[in-house]
Formats: C-alpha cells, sequence, structure tokens
DNA sequence: GATTATCCTACTAAATCTATAGGAAAATAA
DNA sequence: TTATTTTCCTATAGATTTAGTAGGATAATC
C-alpha cells in the first residue's frame, strides 16, 4: 500500500506544478484544495523542502513553490523520499542494499529473483514518468 | 516492503517444489531449511491450503504438499492471497477496488494516474512468472 | 510591535505485522 | 485401546509503523 504521507506528497507538488503561481502557495491553501490535513501535510512539505523539491519563505505571502521544473522532477526520486525504497525486499534495493541474514544464498533465492524483476518493472516507471508526465 | 508472511510463503512453495517430494512434508523440515519460525510458518501453509495451493496430511507421515503443478501457480495469485492487492491504491485495483473518499476525480488524480502504471507493471511481472521460473 | 506563515520536536492513537500460546482434531503405531 | 505424531484453529501479545496532533520557536511582513 502506498502510505498517505507519499500520496499527499505528490498530490501537493502536483498542485503546485499545476497552477504555476508566480508567488510562493500556502500550506493552508493546498490542504484544502486537496483534502489533507493541514498539519500532516506541513510535516511533509518540510521533508520535500529539506530533500530539494521546494523552497519556502516565511510570513505574510509565504508559502511553498517548486525549485525545479516539473518535467526535472522524476518519479524515482520522489517516490524514494516519501516512500523508502522501490524495492520490496532490501537484498535486491539499488539505494538501500542490505543482506538477508535469513538468506544463506542470495543467488539462489525464488524471493530475491521474483523481486529483482519486480523493482526493474517499477524502476522503468519511475524513470519514465516526471511531475510533468502526471498533469496532461 | 514485502512482508515475512508473503516472503516466508513463498519460500515454502519454492522448497515444495524444488525437493519433488512423493510423501507430503513437514512443517518442521521447511522451517528448518528455511529458517522461518515453525508456529508462524504454521499460520502461513495454512492460508495456503485454504486458499488452494497446498493439500496437507494429518499424524504420522502427514505434512503439506502441492496441489498443482509449479508452472501452474502463478505469481499473481500467490501475491494476492499471501501480500493482497497488488494496486498500491484501492482506486486502481483490479480485484480489491474502492473509490477514495479524498478524490473528487478519478480520471484527473495524479496518484491514480501513476499508480496505474504501476500496477501495469507489476502485474506483467507477477503473470509471467509461475512457481516453475523461480527455481531453475 | 503585531500579525502571518513556516519551522521543528515531541508525542499519541490506531493500525498492522510478527510472531507465540495452548489446546483440539485426526491419523498412525504400539 | 492408548500413546504418539502432526496438522488445525483461535486468541492474544509485543513490536513496529503509520497518521495525525500539540505547542511553541523562528522569521518575514505590515
Amino acid at each position: 500500500m502506498l502510505s498517505k504521507k507519499t500520496k499527499y506528497g505528490l498530490k501537493a507538488l502536483t498542485y503546485l506544478a499545476s497552477i504555476e503561481s508566480t508567488v510562493p502557495v500556502q500550506i493552508a491553501e493546498i490542504a484544502k484544495h486537496e483534502n489533507i490535513s493541514q498539519k500532516f501535510l506541513e510535516s511533509i512539505l518540510l521533508t520535500l523542502r529539506r530533500n530539494g523539491f521546494l523552497g519556502s519563505k516565511k510570513g505574510k505571502g509565504g508559502g511553498y513553490y517548486l525549485i525545479k521544473s516539473p518535467d526535472e522532477i522524476q518519479m524515482t526520486t520522489v517516490m524514494r523520499v516519501l516512500e523508502g525504497p522501490i524495492a520490496m525486499v532490501p537484498c535486491v534495493s539499488l539505494n538501500f542494499y542490505e543482506k538477508c541474514e535469513d538468506c544463506p544464498n542470495e543467488g539462489q533465492c525464488s524471493v530475491n529473483k521474483l523481486m529483482l524483476k519486480v523493482r526493474d518493472a517499477n524502476l522503468e516507471v519511475y524513470r519514465n514518468n516526471t511531475l510533468a508526465d502526471l498533469i496532461s
């Protein structure tokens, strides 16, 4: 299951990309438009800012804005930041690799074999989709 | 993340398929060979039996055995039984569809759009892999 | 100085996952 | 018949994760 965090984060990014505002957009506006708890969204936007997707401005007229062009924001990076590893098991993860403690032989493990294919299939989707692709 | 339940279930199925035993295989043997808690595995094998993957026999000489040939066991069905829906959001699920309560327009939802592609990619992998494919 | 909006940490409630406990039921063997 | 073996089944408990809340600090503007 996709976490609400990821879901809301994606919706917020999409909203920002779609309205193409020239001024920062406030959390309250995004939360209202997308039916998201404002406080929860606040923490999500914070991590998106800390990970280089958003910029922010405080005080009156403040809010959040996209730092990059939507077609430069790949879903691979968004998913990794919000949802975590794309691989379903650590032993097939590119960015978060870990050996399974219960598995003596990775090369002969059926789970490894299947999840490697799943990972590749997912990676291809995420790599071939940018934020811009989700709007039109 | 793949749940341990699914991981262990897959390993158990793979083990049964690979040893090609003519007699039922006991939980204890599978658990030992695959480094799985026996009691936990017990409950997993139970759901695999209830869902038509395994047969069982009680008492001495009892145990579990595959009901179908490994090449007839598709990963789609195994994953659905052990892990649940293949789709990451209910609004793109084939077998467990549900409308998102927070989403007024499914057709214009970016999450829906992305997760539809992810679902299709995953389905293709699961459909093109049987238990037999995971052994060789 | 007042107001507005983000920033930040910590906490809590609920749900889910990962088992474990303990016996009932059925098959076999002595 | 009785003992042994193995699955069957329900309930429960501990750990982890998720989803959301509380409450104030910080910074920018008016």
